[in-house]
DNA sequence: CTTTTTGACTTTCTTTGACTTTCAATGAAA
DNA sequence: TTTCATTGAAAGTCAAAGAAAGTCAAAAAG
């Protein structure tokens, strides 16, 4: 049932997304396409392409700029989802590494690029002048699971 | 992905440099063959090329004027020891971003930890309630090098 | 009241071109 | 033969124009 001119946008861009893990949209050619205002985009972008919904935004601005929109596969994405969810306070060193390890044994990471994150996560490394408190890992952490939801296949 | 055709001239001049260590290009040549302006040549340079990512210009203008560009390349442990040195003070998201593409290219981290990490400490992230500030920016960075280090002899 | 639509304004990145600077080669003058 | 001014062929600079996408809030619709 298509009431809004967004639910039109929404439905085209979905089965765009039938064939590809990720497509590449113009967003003022979309917006010419449905006769609608280039900000009309963004909207629909904004709305229904959410992450929480298993989606990840990527542009470019200034000349031959563009959006690419990926979406994540369906088990991982449970998973990241939730994940998402419980960076949403902040968190001590200690739910974060068990998050990576987690992660890890999920095989949604490698050994190493659990180490590093847990290197970077960590508060006391050496000789480190600045502490990384609770509120930025969780920052982190949500930042590395959006990143990480753009390879989920 | 080439998209304008910055980044077209930008992988033309990459792979010309993956035999060689330096180039010699012309830069009317150059702008004839891509059927652009001269200084747009510089453009790519100039954005592409930077010392940050590791290359070095040099020119001559005048009659059999001529472009040279050097990648350089010293050891591992040197690079990051050089490195960490670089990230003792605030660093900006560009300039972080540039030494993790230095690293890229120096093959200490691979593509998928490019952009682990440049996500992790690009400050505008998506829904970010937070931003990450130059300080700890740099700590981050600071951290992941201690961290690579340890895989570099 | 909530959701959608619209548009004015902003930011970012790329492309273009007019103007400037530098250099090597040339050739005339000493 | 040396010197020096001229000239044309590069490359450099910088700012304006162009081409996207982003933001935000007011107006409209439901």
């Amino acid at each position: 049932m298509n009431r809004s001119i967004s639910d039109v946008i929404e439905q085209f861009i979905m089965s765009s997304l039938d064939d590809n893990d990720f497509i590449e949209l113009s967003r003022n050619d979309l917006a010419k396409f449905f006769s609608c205002v280039p900000s009309q985009i963004n909207y629909v972008l904004n709305t229904r392409f959410t992450i929480n919904r298993g989606f990840v935004i990527e542009s470019q601005r200034g000349g031959s700029g563009y959006i690419k929109l990926t979406r994540m596969h369906d088990n991982d994405s449970n998973f990241l989802k939730n994940s998402l969810a419980y960076c949403s306070k902040p968190m001590t060193v200690l739910e974060a590494n068990q998050l990576l390890q987690n992660m890890f044994e999920k095989k949604l990471i490698n050994e190493r690029e659990t180490n590093l994150l847990k290197s970077i996560i960590s508060a006391k490394a050496l000789n480190n002048p600045i502490n990384i408190d609770n509120t930025i890992r969780s920052n982190i952490m949500r930042q590395v699971i959006i990143e990480l939801s753009k390879n989920v296949k």
